[in-house]
DNA sequence: CTGTGTCGAGAGCAGTGCTCTCGTTCCGTA
DNA sequence: TACGGAACGAGAGCACTGCTCTCGACACAG
């Protein structure tokens, strides 16, 4: 890797400067972008900023590739900031720092895990970091059953078509985990997601004013759910 | 109630008329409406719509409402055409319901279950159509736990500040309903709102092929973890 | 029958995404 | 070191949007 030219560092400097406003933007009117606004915010003309996106879409890609990423990395570091062994300290931990990034970045959020943009395809380089969460989940069950501190459901509990779909998922980011297990696991990810969303749409403004507690009671009765010691 | 005048009974078919094409642009074209549009595919000027509508949100607002009560009466259905003894019955027709009508109206579900639109704050009118669903599932618990079918959780598995909060929320949707066996109905409708989520906005793309099943599967755990026998 | 209020059409304003053109500046290569 | 191509920012322009205002036509209540 040659010294980058002055022109390609610049490039990059700007770059991050129109994803820096375009963020700002983003918190203050929601997903509905504006990028000659952002133009404006820069001191240049729209046409410019096409210089560096071809288009809007393109920047919002950018932008929500960046969210799973730090959403991805909040969790990821929640995890390995604990002891492995202590499985339910490193599922509310996970749980938490979710929550957590979800409610410093809730226009992020909105952006990754709520309504697609209409016409909006997500492209390939997003489905990688979207499954960073949920695996580390799958990996929690999966050193709990590995250890031993952890029984999956009887197999039995699902139908053929479904395990042999699960087992398929298995394969890819958890492999040798029990597909009732895996299925339980996903359930917890679904309620966790779920959690977030309804707190961060603000469907959970009807009294509810306790919701750190809330929370955790939820994560607990998923970690009995998914039968962590 | 005198007999509608000619006038207002056509612009009662107006406003349904309206609400018809912008429906279908929705389905379409996802949640960017475009009032133009819905006036050119009704054969009349942008101004002219302005007469039924004060403005583009209210009738995203009218439609929002109207996908509530849509939503709210298919949940309502299934659990009138059951057997009411029949707890996991009620349970499972009412999850596919909801499940039915999301997959149906997938426009009209991102509408009321996406990231809600920037700068639009729900309406006073939109809250009580949108508890109709959590309703009837509560509804099923509580019939459960009168007549002795579902035993509730011990109550010291809640923190007193969550089960305050819980027991105002019982007294309003389900009075008499244990707070901790309203908080495990409310983790089933937040994983019944997550499983739809994950399905309708293309989060299950990676194999999970008979989806029908899983769905079902799910439904089963949250049975479980509610104490439905 | 007459005045009031509703209706639809049209023009217009400010804003949007995006394209194209035109000088200017940078930078790798000869 | 000089040059030619590439990258850059500005500006004009197109088609579109939500929304407002005005104006003529019609319906309806008194």
């Amino acid at each position: 890797m040659t010294a980058p030219s002055i022109r390609a560092r610049v490039r990059a400097e700007m770059i991050d400067e129109i994803k820096a406003i375009a963020r700002q933007h983003l918190a203050a009117d929601g997903a509905n972008l504006s990028l000659r606004a952002v133009a404006r915010d820069l001191g240049m003309v729209s046409s410019a900023v096409y210089r560096y996106f071809p288009s809007r879409d393109e920047l919002l890609t950018a932008l929500i590739i960046d969210a799973y990423d730090a959403l991805g990395a909040a969790v990821e570091a929640a995890d390995a900031g604990t002891t492995p062994d202590d499985l339910r300290g490193r599922w509310h931990g996970v749980f938490r720092a979710a929550r957590r990034w979800a409610l410093d970045n809730p226009a992020e959020y909105a952006l990754i895990y709520g309504s697609p943009v209409p016409g909006y395809a997500a492209p390939r380089d997003t489905v990688e970091p979207a499954q960073r969460p949920p695996v580390v989940l799958v990996g929690i069950l999966r050193d709990g059953f590995t250890s031993g501190q952890v029984t999956p459901p009887p197999a039995d509990e699902l139908s053929d078509p479904v395990r042999a779909d699960l087992a398929a998922i298995s394969d890819l980011i958890a492999p040798g985990l029990p597909e009732a297990l895996l299925a339980r696991g996903m359930a917890a990810w679904t309620q966790l997601f779920g959690l977030i969303s309804f707190e961060i749409f603000g469907r959970l403004n009807n009294g509810l004013d306790h919701r750190d507690e809330y929370f955790d009671h939820q994560t607990r009765l998923m970690a009995d759910l998914v039968g962590l010691p």
